[in-house]
DNA sequence: AAAAAGTCGATTGTCGACAATCACCCTCCG
DNA sequence: CGGAGGGTGATTGTCGACAATCGACTTTTT
């Protein structure tokens, strides 16, 4: 019996590795080994392949020719740079959704910030920053604009899963759930420009605070022997990825 | 004796499909049959689907599950849709480059100036075009924003190769030209906000004759057995591949 | 006759093996 | 003692074959 949503060996694989990225057990810069990831999860090395050209495509790795795919190393410089071109999207998606809003659309935002509230009061700062995210992807959708939120979606993943990852002080948790307040106020009265501007400041306040936590946060999760990769570290340096397939194509060996 | 900026199989086949896109010899929403290409390109499968995974990364292609890959449509909803974005990318580039141009970057604005006013004097529409694409990629290089550049460059790869093909009237060559005379002279000058506001003109003026351009050319293109897709169809679909290698690999057969 | 179920072919997904390439290390020569 | 050149192992690139899946067609059932 197959698990529901799944699909191809490549997608369980890349859903594999791209946990073990987001929990740290792979660490950024760490190269992965075709031969290895494969034996680590039983599989073959086609679809460790094609999972890795899935993380490319997500801008989770980097490949080389000939020298193999590694974890991208996300620097703080990268993080602002990716801030900033949230804030400049973020804001013209919120000026086109503010005229085009329907009332689903303004009713899943309220469900959004409905149960920010609570995580906020619950002090759960991991979900109140999911659903930050998932805030500001339903902007993005809500404009309209397709090529828009898929730019935005390609350019956001690659620091998504990090976020998670990042503490934040419970008077933040307030301050993010407040700033999303004024945000789907300037959306419920149709008001373009309000409505980019309140993206803008909310996006603007928090910046540096946030490049600094989570290109430090990443920047920590370095360890030496990925730095150094003499010959026998290499081998180490994969980690174990918990595999909880039910392999179907092939005989699971 | 490999031909020089070689790499790998899968990149040429890459560039073998793209340039068979590129030239209509392969139509939008065609599908992209593995074996065929193999069979037609003299390679195996496995560079093909690297390729596919590589024309997906640029927007040429997209792929569906157990289904293959298609050439993707572009409607000109989505021409509009990126020169919308690029309009707001490009903005923000330029008066970030306004800020930190160097000489030699302001230099190779003025080359590609003088190159673009003899193709212009020239007529030749094709070559206008294609320096005009490299005069604002070297807009968004000079912002010196990384992750900007490589964004810009994601969604304007898809449109590119559609661009060379279509053909611009003579007085609209000298429209464009002068547009990109202003945009420099606001560069030189060190005036963020004016070169900012000289590519939304730029840009915006021309957005509509040039989406309805690129659309119309695009769905022209389109043939009817590509809409149709019978079986028997189908086989025909793929269109003959100029395939320049030279095969080091294995026995090229 | 319409809906449901079964069959079949075409196409992608996966596998294991081999070949080519690259980085590293060692030797040799200046 | 330092740099050029060659050898060697690890790792990616490519291949051909098989298995699983999907869509279309055919058959059966109501």
């Amino acid at each position: 019996m197959a698990p529901v949503g799944y699909r191809t060996l490549a997608e369980q694989v890349a859903g594999s590795i791209r946990r073990a990225i987001a929990e740290g057990r792979i660490p950024p810069s760490a190269r992965l080994l075709e031969f290895a990831l494969a034996r680590e999860l039983g599989v073959s090395r086609a679809p460790i392949r094609e999972a890795l050209g899935l993380l490319e495509r997500e801008g989770l790795v980097v490949k080389e020719p000939n020298r193999g795919a590694r974890v991208v190393e996300l620097t703080e410089e990268t993080v602002r740079e990716v801030a900033s071109l949230r804030a400049l999207l973020e804001a013209f998606a919120a000026s086109l959704a503010a005229k085009r809003l329907t009332s689903p659309e303004m009713a899943e935002f309220e469900d959004i910030m409905a149960r920010m509230h609570d995580a906020g009061r619950r002090g759960d700062s991991a979900r109140v920053v999911e659903l930050d995210y998932e805030f500001h992807a339903a902007i993005c959708r809500a404009s309209g604009h397709r090529t828009l939120f898929e730019t935005w979606s390609a350019m956001s993943g690659k620091i998504r899963l990090y976020l998670s990852t990042t503490n934040l002080m419970y008077r933040d948790l307030n301050a993010i759930v407040r700033g999303h307040l004024d945000i789907v106020a300037a959306l419920r009265a149709r008001h373009p420009k309000r409505a980019a501007q309140a993206i803008q400041d909310h996006l603007g306040e928090r910046l540096d605070a946030r490049a600094a936590l989570i290109a430090g946060a990443n920047l920590r999760r370095q360890r030496s022997d990925t730095f150094r990769e003499s010959r026998r570290a290499r081998r180490l340096a994969v980690a174990r990825l918990s595999a909880t397939r039910t392999p179907r194509g092939a005989t699971p060996r």
